[in-house]
DNA sequence: GCGAGTGTGGCAACCGGTTGACAATAGTTC
DNA sequence: GAACTATTGTCAACCGGTTGCCACACTCGC
């Protein structure tokens, strides 16, 4: 307390910042009791389970939290119960700007529900990622890896040991939040197959990018049906570089339009080939993933297949809150009835007629 | 539930993902004692201050703990010393791609020394970033405001609690990091003199913003020496939105050039612009700040500001990590010499020759 | 008037680390 | 060999909540 006077040293008036912040010390639930003449005990039961007490002394020690501004300690509280109120977050890259349209959508699903996001960035390295993962995961309720660059078998320790949800990315046991990936690759190649396009190239993303492989498997499975060939490049960096780096290959390939992994890569290769003076959609069609931010900006504007990762995002946490909640009540989680996350064709100008 | 329950047996393979989680009890430095047969007091020297412990034992326990994948319990260091290892990041709108460079630059500073980043959005409300700064203030050690929308009163307070630096805003008492701004205005005003321009308007950004009313002011300041006018529209949503709305009233105030508040608004009002059937930059020249991403997407690419946020981000974590480490020797923290941050005028295509 | 049932609140242990005080042991000096 | 110091490790209290268990007071039914 600070009425007792430090025995021979006086704290002298000391400037600067420092000092103020001193009187850092937070009210706790023993500060309420000793004013509202309770135990603490009583106080804690009174501000986490109302009703368990009776309703004026529940009052009494609310109106006394509230003169003293009093702010529950999470960390407190977090460590006989285990339950943090703080869900991590994993991205590989944080400036590809499909992230933050995830990370938007969950951070509102977490606010709502008084949930904190933690963030953590592996800048795409799947050992800086085990990393991080191991780091946050003790002071997280839940994990949820956006884009990952783990193998299957990490992703799976990891849920082992907390709730755990994947977007972008499938795996057997775990909770994946992954949009419909052959209807968008369908409405990519319809899109395409109306334009008379036949020869077609993938523009493939990193080597542990799930997605990249799905999206490249899903293609070679429906181009046949439509007539349609495909070359697959790759695999690159999932960045306007790794797009720019493709296109001597693109353009080596022989072929009228190009699928690529995500919009980052395509507007990457559609600056590389207007700066090279081919056409777009002219000489070459181009076809993105994701509708990032800014593709609409590009001229010509990018055709691309929508994925709401804002809806994912949102989605993940509620989940991942859903799995907190199952295993608090120690009954079993199912996943629920859920809209699947469905893509959506954007027609903009990058994709035009084949050339003849 | 399938599995037998037996209390001896060997843990059956039992179905679901909930059964796994359960061995979840992560090992303590007391069971690390219990390996190394020496006290958990020693454990938690041996860990944390090396070389209090004679070099013999600590590698015993070292080896234990590795032996055990031992992983220190955040919350529950955190608890008596008040260190979190965490700090927290407070931004208006995440998706604003300014924003982003911030959080990245602000990210591997912070990992490279074991920080872990905690993010609350506050989307542009004063009163909802005042409920987040409060949230996860007793659980970080510090905060970082990117993008503030608080009262300099709310932010004093909140930097009283705790070591408290903000970006993009100027507040005596608190260690703020700026870009200069009379530099980044006389760039953009030297740009757009050389180009003849003299009736200019600036597009300012949401009335809270402390950076739009500090370029207001120093476009004030600077104009007439140049032989230029200003007029003043807005206040706006600093969005591609808000730029869109604010085209009529640039039309209407007769100006050949527009400074507006941010890239976001700048990109919405060319759109705008472009779409109205204006040349930009034939009939109006814009001229943006930030240089965020995409905005080289555009058609014509912007001419902006560039406002270099990573190296703020890097910059805010290293003087928040010297500000804790200030506060924990109990010495008075002063802002070290630094690199001042430097605007750059990036030409593009967005601004020309003002029309005669 | 008595026992059972219910509502309320206190006691104390616990979560997993940290740290001041101190005891035990080893090493040094005279 | 005694006295003294330095090193090493132990004990126990503490951070701020949570929660199982229990005591007490009161109500109700018979």
């Amino acid at each position: 307390m600070s009425a007792e006077d430090s025995p021979d040293a006086p704290t002298p008036p000391v400037t600067g910042v420092r000092a103020n912040r001193r009187a850092k010390s937070a009210p706790t639930i023993y500060d309420i009791a000793r004013l509202a003449e309770v135990n603490p005990s009583t106080v804690s039961r009174a501000l986490s389970q109302p009703g368990r007490i009776n309703i004026k002394t529940e009052q009494r020690i609310r109106s006394a939290a509230k003169q003293l501004n009093y702010r529950l300690n999470p960390m407190a509280r977090a460590l006989p119960t285990g339950r943090t109120s703080t869900i991590g977050l994993l991205v590989a890259d944080i400036t590809n700007p499909m992230f933050f349209t995830a990370v938007r959508g969950a951070e509102r699903a977490a606010a709502e529900r008084g949930y904190t996001l933690v963030l953590a960035e592996s800048q795409e390295s799947g050992a800086r990622e085990a990393e991080a993962a191991h780091r946050v995961l003790p002071s997280v309720d839940a994990l949820i890896l956006v884009v990952t660059r783990l193998s299957d078998e990490a992703i799976l320790e990891l849920a082992d040991r907390k709730p755990l949800v994947v977007i972008n990315r499938m795996i057997d046991g775990v909770s994946s939040l992954v949009p419909d990936v052959d209807r968008g690759i369908a409405q990519a190649l319809n899109h395409l197959a109306e334009l008379r396009h036949t020869a077609v190239a993938f523009v493939a993303g990193p080597e542990t990018s799930w997605m990249s492989g799905a999206r490249a498997r899903s293609l070679r499975a429906q181009a046949p049906g439509r007539g349609m060939t495909i070359v697959e490049i790759g695999p690159g960096a999932p960045t306007l570089d790794g797009g720019r780096d493709a296109l001597d290959r693109v353009l080596a390939a022989d072929v009228t339009a190009v699928v690529a992994y995500n919009d980052l890569m395509a507007i990457g290769l559609m600056r590389a080939a207007t700066a090279q003076g081919i056409a777009v959609p002219g000489q070459l069609s181009i076809l993105g993933f994701d509708d990032i931010f800014g593709s609409d900006f590009t001229s010509p504007p990018l055709t691309t297949i929508r994925i709401p990762l804002g809806l994912a995002g949102d989605l993940a946490v509620r989940r991942a809150l859903d799995m907190i909640d199952a295993d608090a009540a120690d009954t079993e989680y199912s996943t629920p009835d859920e809209p699947p996350i469905l893509t959506e064709l954007v027609i903009r100008g990058s994709v035009g007629p084949a050339p003849r």
